[in-house]
RNA sequence: GCGCCCGUAGCUCAGCGGAUAGAGCACCCGCCUCCUAAGCGGGGGGCCGCCGGUUCAAUUCCGGCCGGGCGCGCCA
């Protein structure tokens, strides 16, 4: 889109100066696009950076660099402005006419594959907001990288070995006295994962009267590990119902995965023992024998202010040498240890492989696979092998992250541990008013602080099932009063949109670095800077295309078509002098630079912002300029253009951040 | 103590080397015989936490403070 621009106006302008001053180093600079439009399409200020070198006035340096530039194809002129700004105009029809219809290639694409590993929530109880955060941020950043190009795997780790399923376990066990065939019984007829969400706080509040029982805990875990006896067999059958749960909830705002990768399939199939004799074997692993972490398997931590132990031995003013228990004294491997091989494995480093199963068929089509430990289907596609890893976890897992970069450096795979990145993010809290609204009044203690942590444990969180039916049933009043002449089929239909659209805009509009205090009401708004707002938008751009078709049969074909013949006084804004469509066209063109930046920076807030912004523009057009009821045909029909190259730059904008276009809302 | 993150309008947040620091919410004033008012226009409201440094240029980069959050287990 303008990313081509932007690059030949670069060549351009360094060819230039490597004409006009021979020998002298060109500093880097960007081609940015000014602050309004006329100030210019693009601007450059490598004058600035030159002014010390070359020990001349930017202005002066500006003049020259345009006179020794030639004619650059697709730039209609070029002013020094009087600060030393080099600004651009693009010969706008031809810049806008080939785009408007779809002409112009994109980049080319990467063919180096990636694995995004997101969501991971523990297969016990309801997805939370929290957890939709990770799945939000993850799901964007898998379509932002197909967007790019590239082949891309999107995995969900099941930790389906955990203590928190062994928790659930002993509910059902021994709070509830429950029988498999019982629990099948309550998955058949209940929200399951919501019956779940409350046994778990009741499990833990029964620990916290007796801490003793922790050992029936205990005892469930190492069952769940081992397998083959009925407490596995009954945490098989609740991760089971929880995994389905979480899929339908995901599915519903529009997240599918191309994996589930099972932890009780690392360890049934040896995995870690695998990952271990590599450690062992390059020494990134060793058998401590001395002080407090006699007995263990422990790694060398490189980070700085990692925690751990520190080693045994005089340390005063050495180096601080510091260890992370892989493998406990008492020969069970740790999480991290769990981790290592997984990440060995998603690079294609551990020399095994998972066996594959169908696991369903998503709301996509497309197929979800599952890792099994039994047979495998020959037809499973490869899987891992990637050449960049992206693990979407708060930033609350730093140091575990940082030390699976450790591993794969120790091991001697630079490159693989330079591509091993953790997508950190900062945690969903709960405002306080939120906080009461689900029944927990804050203590003294919570109320210092501005927010209300999330607890599984406690039960305190809101689930996304929850929020999506809020949202649902606020849109489906709305779009009911809206369009009397919808079913309530249609009605829901929409209503289900809009809602996945206000939750996955406010999740993704903070950017990764900022905690969201999440509030209800806050998040329940369908105006200003909202998901529904930007669907209103590209809505409204549809209808005026659909009556221009309608009342005077004009197809967006014909607007295309037209294109060549007309004045082009509006899109320059000769007439009155403004810029309007021109500066909505060309903003709506920049959707692949934003991509550029948004892939750089892990910021998706970035494409957020856009993507208002845009709809911003539009949205002030709309109420400014006729486009149905305009006389002019030039003008009309450039209008016309205008607004269906912003509804298609928009909708593919939304697109990246899961979020669709009904047709009427 | 060490590490990471945050500190910008009343509130929630963008901007993160460059041209007058922006948006949403809240508040006030306007706009529906005309393509959906989930909208548009206008208004008030800012020592960009503080102190230094680098730079032609710092809200943006670096250092040091101050304030807040998170992490620091033979848990995951």
């Amino acid at each position: 889109m303008i990313l081509t621009v932007q690059r030949l106006v670069h060549t351009a302008i360094t060819d230039a100066m490597r004409r006009q001053y021979p020998g002298v180093d060109i500093p880097p600079f960007v081609v940015e696009v000014p602050p309004n439009r006329a100030l210019g399409d693009l601007a450059v200020t490598v004058a600035f950076q030159l002014a010390r070198p070359l020990r001349k006035a930017p202005k002066v340096i500006a003049q020259e660099v345009a006179d020794a530039l030639g004619a650059i194809p697709g730039i209609a002129r070029l002013v020094v402005a009087p600060n030393g700004y080099l600004n651009l105009y693009l010969d706008r029809p031809a810049f806008i006419r080939p785009r408007m219809r779809g002409e112009v290639a994109g980049l080319p694409a990467t063919p180096e594959k990636t694995v995004v590993e997101h969501t991971a929530i523990n297969p016990n109880k309801a997805a939370h907001i929290g957890h939709l955060r990770n799945a939000a941020l993850g799901d964007t950043l898998a379509r932002v990288l197909r967007f790019r190009g590239g082949p891309v795997e999107v995995q969900n780790y099941i930790d389906d070995t955990g203590v928190q399923v062994a928790d659930v376990i002993v509910g059902f066990r021994e709070l509830e006295r429950k029988s498999i065939d019982d629990v099948r019984r309550i998955a058949e007829t209940t929200r399951f994962d919501y019956y779940c969400w409350d046994l778990y706080s009741r499990v833990t509040e029964w620990y916290a009267e007796d801490s003793a029982r922790l050992e029936v805990r205990a005892a469930a875990l190492h069952e769940l590990e081992h397998g083959g006896t009925p407490v596995s067999e009954l945490g098989a059958l609740i991760v089971d119902r929880i995994v389905r749960a979480h899929l339908r909830t995901m599915a519903r705002l529009n997240v599918s995965y191309d994996l589930l990768t099972y932890e009780g399939d690392i360890l049934r199939l040896k995995f870690w023992a695998h990952a271990f004799d590599i450690l062992k074997a390059q020494g990134a692993v060793f058998l401590q024998t001395e002080g407090k972490l006699a007995g263990c398997w422990v790694m060398r931590i490189e980070a700085a202010g990692t925690p751990a132990v520190e080693a045994e031995g005089g340390d005063d003013g050495g180096p601080d040498n510091r260890e992370k228990v892989i493998v406990r004294s008492n020969g069970v491997v740790t999480y991290v240890g769990k981790d290592i091989a997984n990440q060995f494995w998603k690079f294609g480093l551990l020399g095994r492989d998972f066996r594959y199963k169908r696991f369903m068929t998503q709301h996509t089509g497309q197929t979800l696979w599952a890792t099994t430990s039994a047979d495998s289907d020959p037809a499973a596609p490869p899987f891992g092998r990637a050449s960049r890893i992206f693990n979407v976890i708060d930033s609350r897992q730093m140091y575990l992250q940082a030390l699976l970069s450790q591993a794969l450096r120790t091991l001697g795979h630079p490159r693989e541990a330079e591509n091993s990145v953790h997508f950190s993010y900062e945690m969903v809290a709960l405002s306080h008013a939120t906080a009461r609204e689900l029944g927990y009044p804050p203590d003294d203690d919570e109320n210092r602080k501005p927010f209300v942590e999330v607890s599984g444990r406690k039960g305190l969180g809101v689930k996304v099932d929850d929020m999506l039916d809020l949202l649902a049933a606020k849109a489906a009043k709305e779009v009911a009063a809206r369009n009397p002449e919808f079913t309530a089929d249609e009605c829901g239909r929409v209503a289900a949109q809009i809602a996945v659209a206000a939750i996955r805009y406010f999740m993704l509009k903070f950017s990764r670095g900022k905690l969201i205090v999440f509030d209800i009401e806050e998040a329940l708004s369908f105006e200003g800077e909202t998901g529904p707002y930007l669907q209103y938008a590209a809505v409204r751009a549809h209808n005026i295309l659909q009556k221009l078709k309608e009342r005077e049969g004009i197809s967006e074909a014909d607007v295309l078509a037209a294109l060549d013949g007309l004045a082009c006084d509006e899109l320059s804004g000769a007439g009155d002098g403004t810029h309007d469509l021109w500066a909505l066209t060309l903003e709506a063109s920049r959707l692949d630079e934003v991509v550029e930046t948004v892939i750089r920076s892990l910021e998706f807030a970035a494409l957020a912002k856009y993507a208002f912004g845009l709809a911003q523009l539009f949205s002030a057009f709309y109420h400014k300029y006729p486009i149905v009821n305009e006389e002019d045909r030039d003008r009309k029909l450039w209008r016309a253009a205008g607004v269906a190259y912003f509804r298609a730059q928009l909708t593919r904008a939304l697109a990246l951040m899961g979020i669709e276009v009904p047709a009427r809302m």
